[in-house]
DNA sequence: CGTTAGCACTCAGCTCTGTTGAGTGCTAAC
DNA sequence: GTTAGCACTCAACAGAGCTGAGTGCTAACG
């Protein structure tokens, strides 16, 4: 339906677009196609792109501009990415790869995603699939409060507090610990939580009565647990790179944008739905299905952990971007992210 | 040196600026202070204080700006700080009051100073200061490196990784970690810093070579613990609300102030500056030293936990901001944080 | 029949222009 | 000391006119 030599237009219109943000007109497009047609020419195939909603004009005599389902068209089948130059991909292999804790490698990914794009880098924190459960730990507070302690996989630690129904003794609490770390250490803690469950009922009468206010006990820790962690959140670097561009400068835009940060949800949603995708992802302007993402285009690729899908990183900026530098700069950080984490946990 | 009559026009000058951003011509003032003066009289005054550097005129035929002096003097001196009405008190009280968390009373504290003077609300988190060490424990990790777990205060638990010099056992490590919590449990963080290194010296050779290896990893735990802690952090909200000042308009300098939002050094700085000085504090423009903060003025206040000062919080705004408004909602604020911490604790 | 040149037309953006209104400083009179 | 009057300044706005980039249409060309 679309021939050839409109696609090729398209694509060098697109890309002229992006280098330099003015709408394309005929004259300009025949000379950057090389392709050996008059302005005329060039301006009758024009009109037929903009007859298929690919392209439109912001106003009578200006140029053309690509619509959001031009872009679409463009990063399916017509988009030629460049590969990455070798210096810049061992200077990212560097600086992901040499951090010691996982939190800097977190944030440095962002910060390179940023930097790198001029654009908002976004990383979010990875969601362990698999979190083992390996001390626990219960300390008195005032009251009938209880300090948590949880140690899960290796080295992280994590702690809540949770209210009694009666007046446990150091000693008691001790014990409970005990016995609570010689039943379920070492197990993965969606099956803690499900064991927990299936063995208040057990216990109810048959055990010892402190053991089964021990797994009362634990119910309460882990419950909450879950809860907390559902939350989610990322890592942002270089959202102040947004507010150069002209597309963004109406102030009322980049608020709503900046207030999305902050409030992380709707980001957060988006990046859920990329968790599950194979590879690079992107959406384009409205395509998100978020409003405030409107004029904007968010480039993810989820990044791996012992061959599972831990998170998601990426991308925002505007809809104009150079998805042929960003798009392998997004997948590359991916894998080196993976590759980091994986060496180092 | 400055006549009563020039003071009361300054006050009322100043106040109208802020009301409604314009600079304000003699005839405006002569209206707006009710004293029987004509503009020409009110004219002369004018240039006096223009001389006094108080004032000055965007240009030739503009009416006057208060310069910084010009505010100071009137925050100093002509200020009538208008208290806060009853009702939205007992709304500060309940939505500060009531949560359950510390952290969640901090966060809230921050978006009630944004909401209220719709600027940008900080809120410095509290450094306490007196942390007694209440247990310590060690876990292995892979290699030589040990999992620390500090529970400070009661509820406050801390985490980090050390790396030791041979490898122990787990038997081994919860010798050391006894020997550890029955010697400096209860004792103040520096107190143990410090009675450490005077046990390294002393126990070098005299005591159980395991003893005097805990007393090293000890070191270790604590050395690094006071550089993560030293860091500091804070709580924003309603940065976006900054857009909105025309004195924000242009790009760059509102970039530079949200890149300090996110680098927190600079603003830091002088939140710290605040936390020795004894109520309100005014920082106006360039008076911070800071010049990310050059067109701005920044009003904070210390709040107590226990009768100490435990952090502080504060607003940062255009210099045009409603002072009278402004410095009584950050006093009350203050007073309530400190009184949800104390409670809460 | 696809391609091209030519032509009339549109429109954003710029500069130049004059006008208006708010404000000033100065001087002389009250 | 206070005020009225006057000449002057200047930002802001609106209108006019020009320019350059671009368009759609039509008719001619290979």
């Amino acid at each position: 339906m679309i021939s050839d030599r409109a696609q090729r237009l398209l694509k060098v219109l697109v890309e002229r677009y992006i280098r330099d943000g003015q709408p394309v007109g005929s004259r300009t497009l025949a000379r950057d196609s090389n392709m050996e047609l008059s302005p005329a020419t060039i301006r009758n195939v024009m009109a037929d792109l903009e007859d298929m909603g690919l392209i439109n004009a912001p106003h009578t005599s200006a140029g053309r501009v690509p619509t959001v389902q031009g872009y679409r068209l463009f990063v399916d089948s017509l988009l030629t990415v460049r590969p990455l130059r070798k210096s810049l991909l061992s200077d990212l292999q560097r600086q992901i790869g040499t951090v010691s804790k996982p939190e800097q490698a977190l944030s440095s990914a962002s910060s390179l995603l940023s930097d790198l794009t001029a654009m908002a880098g976004v990383v979010m924190i990875p969601r362990h699939n698999q979190e083992s459960l390996r001390q626990l730990e219960f300390l008195p507070l005032s009251g009938n409060r209880v300090l948590v302690i949880l140690v899960l996989n290796e080295k992280e630690v994590q702690n809540r507090i949770i209210e009694t129904k009666r007046h446990f003794s150091p000693a008691e609490l001790q014990q409970m610990a005990n016995y609570l770390n010689h039943s379920f250490a070492g197990r993965d803690i969606r099956e803690v939580r499900q064991r927990v469950l299936g063995e208040m009922e057990e216990t109810k009468q048959s055990m010892d009565r402190l053991m089964s206010e021990a797994i009362e006990m634990a119910q309460q820790a882990f419950q909450e647990q879950q809860e907390g962690d559902g939350e989610g959140d990322f890592v942002l670097a270089g959202q102040t790179n947004l507010m150069s561009y002209a597309e963004m400068a109406d102030m009322e835009r980049l608020r709503q944008l900046f207030d999305a940060f902050n409030q992380k949800s709707d980001i957060l949603h988006l990046l859920d739905q990329s968790l599950s995708a194979e590879g690079i992802q992107i959406f384009i302007g409205e395509e998100s299905g978020y409003s405030v993402l409107d004029e904007c285009s968010v480039v993810t690729a989820p990044y791996k952990v012992d061959n599972e899908v831990a998170g998601v990183l990426g991308v925002i900026g505007p809809t104009r971007m150079a998805y042929d530098r960003v798009i392998p700069i997004v997948d590359v950080t991916a894998r080196l992210l993976g590759a980091a984490l994986n060496q180092n946990q």
